[in-house]
DNA sequence: GTGGTCTAGACCACC
DNA sequence: GTGGTCTAGACCACT
């Protein structure tokens, strides 16, 4: 697994190391008894401090995810979507369509990821993950 | 316009504040010459503090996208590459489909979200807006 | 770099910092790479709020001049249109010239103001950077 | 006499009214017994709000440089800058003949400013006028 | 010890 | 009443 540190995205590094750690999990990328990059590797890899490292994979830990084996590495110790990959796969394909679709009508990410969390947010009031919503009136 | 701060997301409430007035640029929510609540407004309205909403209004005035009048209020002055109206209602409706497919198959808001930025990372190594992506070797 | 803030001057004690900055940068006495002083030193030294000192080198950020390392410091990302530094020393010492000519001549530092501004003002109708212009019919 | 407002300099709208009539004095543009423009002439031409010009002229009053006359207009009280004015003239054109050869130079209105600002510094920790002063160790 | 977010509250400039 | 500046101080993120 690599991870991708943006550091002007405004969300802190920590929580951008245990956020895609989350969605590997969801995406089935990574399972039960996987281990997760050495602190060392993520800190040659990514240039965070190993610190902010150890602090995503303690708080990973405290929430039941992932065990720390001294000695040995972080190990994946439960799961998360337990979505049957197939149909995960078929979701993605149709997803992709649609993405293309909407670069094709000259949207950029920005417009995709706004659409996106609009319709989110439309769905009876529901929260969107990420953190926000928009309502006008 | 309304806006919702996730104090729980991580993400800086003034960020959060900028990011759904550009969301509503992009969605076409927001037009120039609209006015934005004023900073009392979504004091009242959202609990956060003066300073924070005016922190995002400067930000958004420092990138172009807002003029902020003294006396009258904050308001629109250009907007974010609209796209056309019916076009964006025609995408948003196949992405509302696709969403209530993929919650019919189990997966939650979070997978939801995974999935898209997932997709999105795809695209030829582009950047996800939002801040991450996720490799897996 | 050592800042100076005349609180009397009217204009903000944050703009009186980024603007010292810029010409520090135009002026060629810093240049990329180059560690602006620290929020607490300038604080320290200055006698400003630590958040005054922030927004001022939030606004440098921005602007893309400045980059802000937590834990390291603010470095300077972009040079502003530097001339070389042979001419500018030509020009500045003839610019020194006409000032102790004008000194001589009973002039003080706010009727030398007066002079250049007037000038600058007078080039085919140019915007004064420092916000105005004075034309009398 | 016209004045100019800048909005986007920071500098609060009344103040550049007081500087622009104590310039138009240094200069020599304007002397005691001539009337400035009425308030609402101001307004009508520069956009602000009456209780901003009043507020400068009230200003100007209390520093002794203005008298208002009810009904008939406020009047230029005392002078300023009691330079000869051929003398000023002289040193105007060789100003002016320097501003050429640094705009030949390359150098914008704010690379000017800068030098202007910058020498006017170095004369022996003399204060600048506008606010302050840059000094690089 | 570095930058950064947020709050609370005072006071200013402008309409 | 509108936006804007500044202060003071608590707490967070990162090196």
């Amino acid at each position: 697994m690599e991870f991708r540190i943006d550091r002007s995205s405004g969300l802190p590094a920590y929580l951008q190391l245990v956020r895609q750690v989350r969605e590997a999990l969801r995406l089935g990328w990574l399972g039960p008894g996987d281990r997760l990059p050495t602190v060392r590797d993520v800190v040659a890899r990514s240039g965070v401090n190993a610190n902010t490292v150890l602090k995503a994979y303690r708080e990973l830990e405290l929430s039941g995810l992932v065990e720390a084996r001294q000695g040995s590495g972080t190990f994946i110790k439960a799961g998360l979507g337990s979505t049957d990959p197939e149909v995960m796969a078929a979701l993605r394909t149709r997803l992709a369509e649609w993405v293309r679709e909407a670069r094709a009508a000259g949207l950029d990410t920005e417009d995709v990821d706004a659409l996106v969390r609009s319709v989110l947010a439309d769905e009876d009031g529901d929260q969107v993950t990420a953190g926000e919503g928009v309502a006008v009136r």
